[in-house]
RNA sequence: GUGGCUAUAGUGUAAAGGUUAGCACGACAGACUGUGGCUCUGUCCGCACGGGUUCGAAUCCCGUUAGCCACCCCA
């Protein structure tokens, strides 16, 4: 027997309809806030993601399903989303056509990570890229957007934490920092792991959870000390922009996020509900990746929301169909009749439906009262004889016989 | 990827080496021979997979697979 292959599941009808309607609610914000959708392939070249979201980054040194295929190119499985919005915005000269662009994608992405729950080795996520300012005002709406979104599908306390990664520049000098001070005798109170961090990708020991590691980093690392005025300014702009829009945040100053194209402005959206691995959703500003991918030089600001974990923390709902009429039927003449009928209502935008196995009207009932319908119209051999048919109404249990020459306008009346 | 825990009808579960693996929900049919929801009755569906130990394995052992938990890391 042939099962799913590990880390990926079928999303089936009781929980897809839940995923519709995050899906829809999150395109109808998009569209009032001015994006557009853009769908770009699941394989990319394996280098896209190698050069731009860090060769030292765990996604891409140990996460990405990659392969070789019949022309010896090396290809990939995107692991995120960025990468690839940039590459099609270079690739397309988006920019000419518009100089700022504001997209966003919903789809698969791929990570090898050992499963567990809200952990997919096919996961989704709806994200959004607004390349071409650099204004504050920028992250400030993006982030109001991705708790828009979460609000709108019904998700109820998430926590929204916001940091300040600082330029390229800043990122280097904070990165030498860490270095300085820890490779030498603090670097002994470090984790084993922190001890590789350091030389491997310094920042990455500032999100360290291990509390003895937490306690040397904020005993000894002064708060956004290397931080440069203009990015300081920057994002002081932002937490202005913030509080204009009512959004509930804290500042968490050990958000690092794991790619490296990040720049000043990163945020991280976590939920209670979620267990151990608790993000929701996360993004940031990233000002270099265009020029950096041989593209203009903008500055861009984005981020993606799971929603496998959106729908984690929403439960499951069971929703099951429902159809305005079933067509109850009893005899062969009646069957028949019932048939066009039921496509001569579907015609007439009437959802409906029949029992295809011809059983006794009490299971046909019974079907049409699990499948929520709203009327039953029976058809028999007396019906047939007579040219109409008895509507019944499920809810008020009243009878109406309609003849079957004015069949669709009647129904139609009955439904609305 | 590392370590640990788990695996019984569609779902949730019981059976502490010994006959036909039990229960609830579910699906289907009937009680009412042309009328649903409630009730009652019946039927259906299972020991993840592969080895081993034993007279005998759902139960003990090993392997595989998958899930879950922690780590790593992330949506």
């Amino acid at each position: 027997m042939i099962k799913a292959v590990r880390g990926t599941k079928d999303i089936l009808p009781a929980e897809s309809c839940v995923w519709q309607e995050i899906e829809k609610t999150s395109r109808d914000n998009l569209k009032l806030f001015g994006y557009q959708e853009i769908r770009t392939p699941v394989i990319e070249e394996t280098a896209l993601f190698v050069k731009n979201i860090g060769e030292e980054t765990d996604i891409v040194s140990k996460e990405m399903f990659s392969f070789v295929d019949r022309g010896e190119r090396n290809i990939s499985l995107r692991p995120e989303g960025t990468a690839s919005i940039i590459r099609s915005y270079i690739e397309n000269n988006l920019d000419k056509i518009s100089q700022f662009q504001k997209l966003y994608y919903i789809g698969p992405f791929f990570r090898a990570e050992r499963p567990q729950a809200g952990r997919l080795r096919q996961f989704h996520q709806i994200g959004v890229e607004a390349i071409g300012s650099l204004h504050p005002a920028l992250d400030a709406e993006v982030i109001a957007l991705s708790a828009k979104l979460l609000d709108s599908a019904g998700i109820k306390g998430y926590k929204l934490k916001l940091n300040n990664l600082g330029c390229r520049d800043d990122k280097k000098k904070l990165s030498k920092m860490l270095k300085d001070i820890f490779s030498d005798k603090k670097g002994e109170h470090l984790c084993e792991d922190c001890k590789r961090r350091i030389k491997m990708n310094p920042l990455r020991v500032l999100d360290c959870k291990n509390d003895g590691c937490r306690e040397v980093v904020r005993k000894t690392f002064k708060e956004a000390s290397f931080i440069c005025a203009e990015c300081k300014t920057h994002f002081e702009e932002v937490l202005k922009f913030i509080g204009m829009l009512n959004i509930k945040h804290e500042i968490d100053p050990y958000i690092v996020r794991g790619l490296d194209y990040y720049t000043r402005t990163v945020f991280e959206i976590t939920h209670e509900g979620l267990g151990s691995k608790d993000a929701i959703g996360a993004g940031g500003r990233y000002d270099n990746l265009s020029l950096d991918m041989g593209g203009p030089d903008v500055g861009a600001c984005g981020f993606a929301l799971g929603i496998d974990r959106m729908t984690m923390v929403l439960g499951r709902g069971k929703e099951s169909s429902t159809v305005d009429i079933f067509i109850a039927n009893i005899g062969d003449a009646a069957y028949e009749k019932a048939f066009g009928i039921l496509n001569d209502l579907r015609n007439n935008e009437i959802s409906c439906e029949i029992d295809y196995e011809k059983r006794s009207l009490k299971a046909q009932m019974r079907a049409a009262d699990s499948m929520g319908a709203k009327f039953v119209l029976i058809i028999g051999e007396d019906e047939i004889v007579k040219g109409e048919a008895a509507l019944r109404d499920m809810k008020t249990k009243e009878q109406i016989l309609i003849k079957f020459n004015d069949m669709v306008s009647k129904i139609k009346e009955k439904v609305r």
